[in-house]
DNA sequence: CCCATTTGACCATG
DNA sequence: CATGGTCAAATGGG
């Protein structure tokens, strides 16, 4: 693209982004992209998600995913969503939620699979602390220093294998056995 | 027909 | 200045 012309594109003096602070909430999850047929195809939490965008990041040889919740959600869904491939392990998802989901699914609600037995075989040894200058091993780096207010950060790590599979529940909805896999980290907001 | 998706450009922030 | 983020409109698909 590199500079393409420049379109006439009517200006809307409209200055979007209104408060920049307080409100704080970031989780970043990391799941593994299907083996199966799509190995593109982000998970879903049980909410539908309306891409709002994807711009490429530096240092990340992908771009990245910018989503909202869908429609009605778009009034009160304050939830967003961002998803970016790793640029070591395109088969892993760097999910970052923020907000919180008021969205609710009525019947037939799809969530996270059965979580099979075995404990997390995630291996994120390899080079994911070769970002761009960080030392760390691990990606919970909040180091701003300056006006850094609070920023609480979450990272949960958990398999993603075949979540399509625990997709529409026959007979009653007596799923039951589905909860919210994720640990505590409960906010207290 | 409706909605979700796509691309570009712009802005705000550090 | 750079980067990231969001919006905005247009198009295609279901």
């Amino acid at each position: 693209m590199e500079v393409s012309s420049d379109l006439n594109r009517s200006a809307s003096s409209s200055q979007r982004s209104r408060r920049r602070r307080d409100e704080g909430e970031k989780r970043v999850i990391r799941v593994a992209a299907p083996q199966m047929g799509n190995t593109d195809i982000p998970p879903d939490d049980g909410h539908t998600w309306r891409k709002y965008g994807q711009k490429a990041i530096l240092g990340s040889n992908y771009p990245r995913g910018y989503y909202r919740c869908t429609h009605q959600k778009l009034y009160q869904c304050p939830a967003k969503k961002q998803v970016q491939r790793l640029d070591d392990n395109p088969h892993f998802f760097e999910v970052i939620y923020h907000g919180d989901h008021t969205c609710h699914m009525s019947s037939t609600a799809p969530l996270f699979p059965p979580l099979p037995p075995s404990a997390n075989a995630i291996p994120m040894d390899l080079q994911l602390g070769g970002f761009s200058g960080s030392s760390s091993t691990n990606p919970v780096v909040v180091g701003s220093g300056s006006s850094a207010s609070a920023a609480r950060y979450d990272v949960i790590e958990y398999p993603v294998e075949e979540m399509a599979a625990a997709m529409f529940n026959p007979g009653t909805s007596n799923t039951g056995t589905i909860d919210m896999i994720f640990p505590r980290s409960k906010e207290g907001k």
